[in-house]
DNA sequence: CGTAACCTTGAAGCCGATCAAACGTCGTGG
DNA sequence: CCACGACGTTTGATCGGCTTCAAGGTTACG
């Protein structure tokens, strides 16, 4: 029964998010457990996984691929809460309805569990519990970080900040040297680099220029970005060049 | 042996955050437990009662008065990323070193629990975990409500919109009849409006004036706020005056 | 009565928004 | 093959909202 949009399960061994997601903390019993009432769905770049409103009847996890967490004002405002990567987690756990659009900003994998019985499961089993806790303030962290860059900085400054955030961010997933230049690519279109910095797509553009031209950064294409100074962008981000201090 | 600064500890039973805190889940012998580890902390109004990236030897929640949550740049700009009423807790489990300055704006009284055994107790009782789980939700929420506020709204609409939570929060703690006036004291200065809300203390008088002055706020004195009519603070604020759609 | 903290108001300037036009790339269909 | 349009992007010109700098007002408290 292969429906189209979803897939046959793999086994939660081989998963490539096995150890960040939700179920990072599980024992082989509990994480068959959470294989049997899990599976797979699909979406395409563009399309809209949850539109905010809806009931939710399921929770899940990003395997593969970006989405964004949006919010909209009535008159079209929008502004983007959340960027969603591999290992992120999708709904809340006690509430049906969902709060914010999702969005696929690449083809995307999802691992999937109904609602209800993954609550059910939270319930017996802490280690759910605890290591949805954990993310849960790592997210709210993110979050408040991301206060200070659309209260108090500059259009520069929040363009760089973005750069750094999604720098480290891919430097984390794959394993790579710390330092030396750094490359990747973005995954957000200007639109939507604006939508998450509070700006208009056309600052962004000029600061994404201005940005180049100063040789902060370099751009092969729109989207192909190498840094040959990470410690020069983060001081353009405002933040200390030596990294937040936590423990 | 009463220290000053401390008090001596009323039961938990009288507690008036009994069923709004982290304890709110929590069983006559959980309690129990829980009395046997809490102390109170007073502070004044002004004293700051964390330091970012000290180490943290406590968490706690805020029995009684109003904290808030900051983050400052090494210019000086500085952003709230929350703001700390009764009920709410102060601290991340798991982690040693504080993220944010925690300031009281008005006098304040803490129920303390020092760091070990609390995450011990936490490890035993899942009714405290998930309540902490569905607290920090909430502030989840909360943060990216704020992010639609500091990315998206002009002057005048951020300053109805700080109205109307604070208006919507001080109703929820007193039984009040939900329409009609609403009428409540503002906890902050205007510099500390203009820290939430990403503006300078000059635009927040301003926009206060022009609400006053359009008869959508009342103001007795700086801080005292009457509101004729909230549905049409809510219109100003960009927000459906409808309520939002939770479930 | 005097001072300090907080708040209001005014004038000028700047940053980012808005409006507008043009460019490059890609896929489609004539 | 090339014309075409859709889409994302860049760049320019102008406008306006918020900040900045500055001065004066209000309130509380010694």
């Amino acid at each position: 029964m292969n429906v189209p949009g979803q897939a046959i399960s793999p086994s939660c061994m081989d998963c490539p998010i096995r150890h960040r997601a939700v179920c990072a903390r599980c024992e082989a019993d509990e994480l068959a457990a959470l294989e049997s009432i899990k599976y797979y769905r699909s979406f395409e770049a563009g399309q809209t996984i949850i539109w905010s409103g809806d009931k939710m009847d399921f929770v899940g996890s990003v395997v593969s691929g970006i989405a964004t967490l949006t919010q909209t004002m009535e008159d079209g405002r929008t502004q983007m809460v959340g960027l969603l990567l591999p290992s992120d987690f999708v709904g809340r756990p006690g509430r049906s309805g969902a709060a914010y659009d999702v969005v696929a900003t690449t083809d995307i994998v999802m691992c999937c569990f109904r609602k209800n019985p993954f609550e059910k499961m939270m319930a017996d089993t802490p280690h759910i519990a605890h290591r949805l806790l954990e993310m849960t303030l790592d997210e709210l962290d993110a979050a408040r970080e991301w206060m200070l860059v659309l209260g108090r900085k500059t259009a520069r400054e929040k363009i760089a900040s973005l750069l750094s955030i999604v720098a480290r961010r891919d430097a984390s997933l794959r394993p790579t040297a710390t330092h030396g230049p750094m490359v990747f690519d973005l995954p957000l279109t200007r639109e939507a680099m604006a939508d998450y910095l509070g700006l208009t797509l056309e600052t962004v553009s000029r600061k994404m220029s201005a940005l180049k031209r100063d040789g902060v950064i370099q751009l092969e294409g729109k989207r192909h970005v190498t840094v040959p100074d990470m410690s020069r962008l983060m001081e353009e981000a405002g933040d200390d060049a030596d990294g937040g201090v936590f423990a």
